[in-house]
DNA sequence: ATTAATTATTATGTATGACATAATAAAAGT
DNA sequence: ACTTTTATTATGTCATACATAATAATTAAT
């Protein structure tokens, strides 16, 4: 009996729609002729002549680049290339009311694993001038009785010079991206009360171990001193 | 002399646009009804009418939402709201021809980063069948005269394993964005070439290590694994 | 009466044309 | 030469009409 095949004969129809082509057809074009940042691309109604399809579709492909952070458009000057801010952009849906738990949960644990596995690039990048820093900093650490504002100032002001460091300018916008997380999550009762909190490794101590230790050192003194972190989210 | 000082008394001009406002709107509406997963937002022409704009308008807003992956709209069935795919979204502008070489350069160092940091979630949550499935895995590793390909894929399903058992699926996706970047910066001159190649600790020796060490160990092991990687990164 | 096939409805997708607005370029005036 | 005014231009917004696909309602069929 003669089966045919369809699945095989058959391409997978294409169910996306003109707009999805039009965008493709768009960073396409974008590549292909290597626009540079701040080179202008062609008009709205140029590229839906070029292209054959109404000035809407083509805005609505032009405003998916726009969301994408690929393009600038200003009235009378057109629309421009932009660098691709991508932790900006995702910023935006970064909302923690609008994420559910369990992604917020994931988040904070990303910080966790980003902390920890940074160290060959402090060490490989970190400046005198970076570790006088970091002293200056740890000098106006607050004890843990202190308001809880200025504490959580604090270790923003801590952790986040640490990010600088790495020199990762990626590294550091994602950093930014999730400090409004780690708020919410310390805040909000998603993870478990912190029961008999203890002092780990203090900031002092981390300094101490980027001026005088190794990368495998300050892997294990920063795996201890979120330990207080990692027991919320185990125990 | 009387100096007005305008700044003071001006709250700063409202410079965004009638789209811009409306997003806004609309995220606050979603966010103010709690609404949950799957439910349905108002159509078009409704929202147009209750905020006195265009359709036009209210489509490009919508659009931003859809790009921002907190809604999906369908024919007839209108618009329903899901939950943020963040990294899924974000995959879109994650297109290594149209991102700058530094970036690219600095989201291979975060692969470095994660894979190095997350060794106490892995010891947390492998399990017996886990660690069957990296030996399975590691049997069928290839000697690295193989076809680069089979090099490549057999990489991506070990590391892709470790991702797994994370258990932290934003983690995973990331990884799965990730990856074409990886593969990105492999091949495009972006790198250092890689001088002599040696060998670390091998796959096989991960195991063993996740099998019977600790959480210390295998980040000095992973570390290990990745110094070629390191290495065209620093010297 | 339950199921299958047909038709109607509806909300988004696309097209078109018009005008508003802001940024720039050109022209005019001093 | 410089400022002011006017024209131009490309995006932003609006309005309307029709296409299309998914669902609901209706009819036909067994």
């Amino acid at each position: 009996m003669d089966v045919v095949d369809f699945k095989a004969n058959f391409k997978e129809v294409d169910t996306s729609s003109l707009v999805d082509k039009v965008e493709s057809k768009l960073v396409e074009l974008l590549q292909q002729k290597k626009l540079k940042v701040g080179d202008a691309i062609p008009k709205e109604i140029e590229l839906a002549d070029a292209l054959g399809v109404s000035r809407t579709v083509i805005r609505e492909a032009l405003l998916r680049l726009r969301v994408m952070g690929l393009i600038e458009s200003k009235k009378k000057r057109g629309a421009v290339i932009t660098s691709p801010d991508l932790f900006g952009i995702l910023g935006k849906s970064m909302n923690p009311h609008i994420l559910d738990q369990d992604t917020l949960r994931e988040i904070f644990e990303i910080r966790l694993v980003l902390e920890i596995g940074m160290a060959d690039f402090l060490f490989q990048r970190i400046t005198p001038e970076d570790i006088a820093e970091l002293k200056e900093i740890v000098l106006h650490e607050p004890p843990s009785t202190a308001d809880h504002l200025f504490v959580i100032e604090h270790e923003i002001a801590f952790h986040g010079k640490l990010y600088e460091i790495t020199g990762n300018s990626t590294l550091i916008k994602f950093q930014r991206m999730l400090l409004p997380i780690f708020d919410y999550v310390h805040h909000s009762g998603l993870l478990k009360k912190q029961g008999n909190l203890k002092t780990f490794v203090s900031h002092r101590g981390l300094v101490d171990v980027l001026e005088n230790g190794s990368p495998e050192l300050f892997r294990n003194a920063m795996r201890n001193h979120l330990e207080n972190h990692f027991a919320r989210l185990f125990d």
